[in-house]
DNA sequence: TTATGTGAATCCATTCACAGCT
DNA sequence: AGCTGTGAATGGATTCACATAA
């Protein structure tokens, strides 16, 4: 109805296409003009089933017989993600994370512009970092009214998360990207991602027990003491 | 046949369980003796069926009529995590990101120890940040037997990620996080998590994206003119 | 002939609803 | 009476396999 491909696309695809326009980007810069779903799907790490499944849901925008044309495959997924346009990023937390995240590159290349940095810190308030002065937390109702932030980053201490979530959702802010350890409670037109750093370790630590525990399992000698009972 | 709950706990399970442990912690330090699913699922932002599902695949911790001693089963999610033991990490870059990492408290409270850093820059070779000094880059393999690191954590830039990679697998860490915005090519035995910050706020741009257009569709004046064509 | 796009089958995860234990 | 643990139903995502188009 509003759209070329009748709007909804599934969140798992969503989650993949920055891959996809990762590696497309990367075949544009080696001068690449087009490419086929295998060797696509290969460059993401995924099947070409899937990476096929998952174009199809923006519209057809291969040919037959030959593949996808990179450049035009860019642009179509850029856009499917809204990243034609400028968004104006506001980081809430100015530590070690924060300023990390205010001079990462990656955000600048896809349209993510760092419009203001806030933090509650007097140390803090009014340093520059990476070339933006650190303005008061006391004043982050002002901040996003007069840059227009659309996202908000939080990157405090967990115990003031919560707080300042309260104040970017009353300020109008409706994306967040959460870097403190905690479940935030935001409104249902608010969304929320979490981006949890010791999360990923657990997951990692699960596996490689897994590995470790499957090879003892396996050795002759430490295998029969292990699992062997009976 | 191997353990309690004949392994086999499912991927989205295992992703939730930190979750979980991060809220059993919260409810302990407030001195909480027993929860029930409800409760426990509400904090954890997920339906109370999921949960009890989830925790399901773990044993059968909880009573009945009662709920879940609190203590009790962070033990066990602790435990079937691996976070019992302690985990050795390698940091790989320390520019901004590698440094904020090797500070982030969320690590040392779940078992992972930062055991070394290293990065190839002269100039940062040789400094010491968060108490270890930074080793150069070229003794990777020796850090790695020296050290008896697990699990190591790529904060490079993306041009030099998959060589520091090799390196690693190739001295016998066979669990990786990325952070680094490119995708990693490993042995079918090594297991790599990425996370990309752009990624997140990619897929928050197009939540973003879809909210404003839906907003400007339903305005009477806006709406009109934007989607209703014929 | 080659490689996309997609019905159809399959697999996995979520949710419902309640039997069973305390 | 209350809450867990789980069959059964549902819903999404992945994979297969091929009709279709260049």
């Amino acid at each position: 109805m509003t759209g070329p491909t009748s709007r909804g696309i599934p969140e798992a695809t969503v989650a993949r296409l920055p891959i996809y326009l990762r590696v497309l980007g990367a075949l544009a810069d080696a001068g690449t003009r087009t490419v086929s779903s295998d060797e696509l799907a290969a460059l993401a790490g995924v099947g070409s089933a899937k990476l096929r499944r998952d174009l199809s849901h923006l519209g057809s925008y291969g040919t037959r017989g030959v593949g996808y044309d990179v450049e035009h495959l860019a642009y179509q997924v850029s856009r499917e993600l809204g990243l034609t346009q400028d968004w104006p990023v506001l980081i809430v937390g100015v530590g070690n994370l924060g300023s990390a995240l205010a001079g990462y590159a990656g955000f600048a290349s896809r349209g993510f512009r760092v419009c203001a940095l806030v933090d509650a810190d007097p140390d803090v308030i009014g340093t520059t970092v990476r070339g933006l002065r650190v303005q008061p937390a006391a004043e982050l109702e002002d901040v996003v009214r007069h840059t227009g932030a659309c996202i908000g980053v939080l990157a405090t201490p967990a115990p003031v998360a919560q707080r300042m979530c309260d104040r970017l959702v009353s300020a109008g802010v409706r994306s967040i990207l959460n870097f403190a350890p905690v479940v935030l409670t935001v409104p249902a037109d608010v969304d929320v991602r979490k981006v949890d750093l010791s999360m990923e370790l657990q997951i990692l630590a699960f596996k490689e027990q897994r590995k470790t525990s499957k090879a003892i399992a396996a050795s002759p000698v430490l295998g029969s003491a292990a699992g062997g009972v009976r």
